[in-house]
RNA sequence: GCUCCCUUCGUCUAGCGGUUAGGACGUCGCCCUCUCACGGCGAAAACAGCGGUUCGAUUCCGCUAGGGAGCACCA
């Protein structure tokens, strides 16, 4: 029987859940998921001047609109200081710690020198073995790690392979504040520790932290967990993602019109890959994850594959299941509101018969607002510019002869619609063509929409007859 | 500057010593067609450079170049 899988997620509540932490998210949750383990969240807002309330709602939000729920309670770092302080005072006993005096300025001192020399150690040292009868009065010290000065630490990272540090080059780090409280590396230490998690799996930033964090297990003689650094996610032009790219909330992504299922998929592949597959539905990305299989450099963010997978799922989505997105992520959108006023009985079933032809052409759901937008729109239609081209004195004489036409046609559906229509154009020495373009901008005041005939069936006899007549002329 | 990581089509990637270097997105053709899409078919498009190791390197090693991350009493 082997020891049950723990991974966590743990961001720092100083803003939104970006699109990086939402794949370290999926990734520990998907390698929880794989091995019937659990996936923990930590809160880690030990800093209390930038940790906010809202940013918590965010990134909760986030991940349960990313469909990623996590197991038991959520831990917030900042809590659990005492414990933290605990084990500073355990290594400070056991000699594996001490008091360090050093003032701010000298600390500047230190850095610069060690700059200067072209050295990577910026602490010297200089309390390691000193007494504390030599600090000055009133001084609050810090408790340092007496790291060890030579031979090397190594990690054998899931993902980046062996990775190997002299120990000459790491200097001995603050465990606990002057102020008394935890830094961050021992913090995350005594959590994951206490928190029984198995499996770090994180962001490639932290890779020299994870460095660090081994010298404060081996020091407590407590057990490493298993470490996984994934490559950071870089903007379309290769440089570190800004908000000018893609450094967007997932609530962002939400407001684009971005399926979860496909963002899901999106930033699986992104760095991780199965043979050839680029489709996965939850189960076979649960079942195919593998940490091994994780690249090991950054990939570029990039829309256009986002679009193209979100349009998949779109086109693949169940046309009911489509009608309760629409109508979801219109709180989100910016003109969702006068949607909204009109989403009633009627339009909901005309949406829902509309959808098969919808979900073809739309990328995403603010494409897919934007094609629905015939069934809640007013008489008489407001014209896009393109569409007001369309309709030159010749079509609008064209219209004004099918109308009648369309009149007597009393069982109305798609395909009674079409069959008038093919006779008109036949009788007229027409293409279809050449009578269904202007049909479609005096339906739907747009050049581009479902197939016509779909939209004269959704929209009705009379619907239909009216729209005509506002625009034809005889 | 220092420590560490990375480098296959424009992008995401497959490849784990011998392949016509594969797929996907995007791009460009053609077909389908009432528009736009979808779908189908096809095309262009890559092993950063230089040295080794080897019968043979995209694959192993080294160097160079180019990217990136970190370098706090932030997380």
């Amino acid at each position: 029987m082997t020891a049950p899988i723990v991974t966590r997620f743990a961001p720092s509540p100083t803003g939104f859940l970006h699109i990086g932490g939402a794949r370290t998210a999926l990734f520990n949750w998907l390698y929880a998921r794989k091995f019937g383990g659990k996936m923990l969240l930590r809160i880690e807002d030990t800093d209390r001047e930038r940790s906010t309330e809202p940013a918590i709602a965010a990134i909760l939000d986030g991940l349960k609109w990313l469909g990623i729920d996590w197991d038991g309670d959520t831990v917030f770092q900042f809590a659990r200081a005492d414990r933290h302080r605990e084990v500073a005072e355990q290594l400070l006993a056991a000699g594996k710690a001490y008091h360090c005096y050093a003032t701010a300025d000298e600390l500047r001192e230190m850095r610069e020198k060690a700059r200067a020399e072209g050295k990577s150690k910026l602490y010297d040292g200089r309390w390691r073995d000193r007494a504390a009868t030599a600090a000055e009065a009133g001084m609050k010290p810090t408790i340092r790690l007496k790291a060890p000065l030579t031979g090397e630490t190594v990690i054998d990272d899931q993902v980046q392979g062996r990775v190997v540090w002299q120990n000459e080059n790491l200097d001995d780090l603050v465990l606990l504040r002057g102020d008394g409280n935890p830094t961050y590396m021992l913090a995350v230490v005594v959590d994951d520790h206490d928190m029984g998690v198995t499996h770090v799996i994180r962001g490639d930033d932290h890779l020299i932290n994870a460095a660090r964090q081994k010298q404060i297990y081996d020091a407590l003689g407590w057990e490493l967990p298993s470490m996984s650094h994934i490559p950071l996610i870089h903007g379309p032009d290769g440089s570190k993602l800004s908000k000018r790219h893609g450094a967007l909330g997932v609530d962002a992504y939400r407001a684009m019109g971005y399926v979860p299922a496909a963002l899901r998929n999106y930033l699986v592949r992104l760095g991780w890959s199965h043979g050839d597959q680029e489709i996965f539905s939850t189960e076979e990305m649960i079942a195919a994850f593998d940490l091994s299989a994780i690249g090991r450099s950054a990939a570029r963010f990039d829309f256009a594959k986002l679009e193209n997978l979100n349009g998949h799922y779109i086109r693949h989505s169940d046309d009911q299941a489509l009608v309760t997105m629409f109508e979801d992520v219109l709180s989100y959108v910016s003109n969702g509101a006068a949607v909204k006023a009109k989403l009633n009985d009627v339009t909901r079933a005309q949406l829902l018969q509309a959808m098969p032809g919808l979900k073809e052409r739309a990328k995403t759901l603010i494409e897919l607002i934007d094609n629905a937008s015939f069934i809640f729109a007013d008489r008489p239609l407001a014209m896009e510019p393109k569409a007001t081209a369309v309709l030159t004195p010749e079509t609008r004489a064209l219209i004004g002869k099918l109308q009648p036409v369309l009149a007597k046609v009393t069982d109305w559906s798609a395909a009674t619609t079409e069959a008038a229509m093919r006779t008109f154009a036949e009788a007229n020495g027409l293409k279809l063509g050449a009578i269904a373009q202007p049909l479609r901008v005096a339906l739907t005041g747009k050049t581009t929409s479902p197939g016509i005939f779909d939209v004269l069936a959704v929209l009705g006899r009379d619907e239909c007859l009216a729209r005509l007549a506002d625009q034809a002329s005889v």
